[in-house]
DNA sequence: CTTATTAATTGTTTATATAACAATAAATGG
DNA sequence: CCATTTATTGTTATATAAACAATTAATAAG
């Protein structure tokens, strides 16, 4: 079994960071620890890694067995691997980050899970280096936001030129004029316009849109530059 | 000892893929890999992670370890899972990149250590699957040196415009006109002139300069772009 | 039927950045 | 003194960004 004697063996876990959007508000998904130690405490999605599964494999299990969640955004992030990070016994952990519409995985995130959201900026006290994990998570995120058409993963498959921009808003933390976003979010040829209006939010009702999945590939690696002074972010 | 019964571990390994500048061509730093399976092909600086060691430690242990080699430019890259990857035993790899001037290291990487520089165009097949973290690293670097000013830590404390250009046109693979060039890497502030020429390239003798180190740390977060359209990339 | 409200779009101005290229001066080894 | 590379300034066309004005459209609510 152990082929290279001689060498230690380690613990290695799986944390998930999972973001999701209401169409208001960016929150984070974090449940209760359910074994020790720790037990009882807030926590990111985390398991161990099995013998006969990747590390991305790893992650969707964990996030499944968590939370029922099936099929979302899933990008890994950074590892973790300080020797004290868990005083209970050294264990090394891949971190990696989700993003989903909230209110499309309502139901899979039924009440059988105690996985709940908090915004953004009401998080309570995490266990280990989870903090640490959700800072980088969200650095990360305003980078890659900045440059690529990320955030379409945090919306539903239809949605408005304003949920958009609430959504762009929420994750730099900054307004923008409408006028220009829609213009320049227009141009890019992302959008397909759909017949049907959301009338949720406004009397006149705003028109769905969708993506054009074809040009989302490959805009996907293109820069956007949608935000102005990405020289804050890192 | 084992505090998390039941769980499985699994060996945690290290390897570092070594890119190297010696003025003109961006090389890869190999090594003929000591032990089996494998043994007596090409493959990256690698080891496993000991016991009280953090990931950042193993790295620059297994560095200084096979060639010699301290102090480097060194960033965790990505981590490797794939159950397979190593046919012997499931051994889990976080890779890292290091950057480093070539010339500077001569000594440091003396005949006491088997590596070899290969020219980034002409390497040899590698084990594992060591190939596609060279391929990951390169668009790594490429992608943060089209925002940051990362590349000089592939040159010498001391060094010329013409060289710093020749080291961008490797890395992008790409011409760059030489007036427009030297306009905006002076306007950056981040170069300091110095009385000392270079008479080696040319008759003339190019000027040298270094770094400003406040600047750049402060520069290190802000977007560069220097590269016309980095839409090719990543 | 009117009004308040949000959506949607077009247009304008100013400022700034980029890429491509011309021209010239300086230094010096051979 | 010639060939070569370095170094710098200048010009132009083009593109993009940010700030803001103005107008039309749709409709729920009163």
């Amino acid at each position: 079994m152990h082929k290279y004697s001689k060498q230690s063996r380690l613990l290695l876990a799986v944390d998930c960071i999972v973001f999701g959007f209401d169409g208001e508000t960016l929150k984070l998904l974090l449940i209760r620890r359910d074994f020790e130690p720790e037990k009882g405490n807030w926590s990111l999605m985390g398991g161990f890694v099995q013998d006969k599964e990747s590390l991305d494999q790893a992650a969707n299990r964990i996030l499944k067995q968590l939370t029922g969640l099936e099929g979302v955004y899933l990008e890994q992030l950074f590892t973790y691997g300080d020797p004290d990070r868990d005083p209970m016994e050294r264990t090394v952990s891949v971190a990696y980050f989700a993003l989903l519409d909230i209110n499309q995985y309502q139901n899979q995130l039924s009440t059988d899970y105690h996985a709940e959201w908090f915004p953004l900026k009401k998080t309570p006290k995490l266990i280990f280096d989870h903090q640490e994990m959700v800072e980088q998570a969200k650095k990360r995120i305003r980078y890659k936001a900045a440059l690529h058409p990320i955030l379409f993963e945090l919306l539903p498959s239809k949605f408005t030129i304003p949920q958009l921009q609430t959504l762009y808003e929420a994750v730099f933390n900054a307004t923008i004029d409408k006028r220009n976003f829609s213009r320049r979010i227009l141009a890019t040829g992302l959008l397909v316009k759909l017949a049907e209006k959301d009338k949720a939010g406004s009397k006149r009702g705003a028109f769905y849109y969708r993506l054009n999945r074809e040009n989302y590939y490959a805009a996907f690696q293109a820069f956007m530059n949608f935000i102005p002074n990405p020289d804050q972010l890192r």
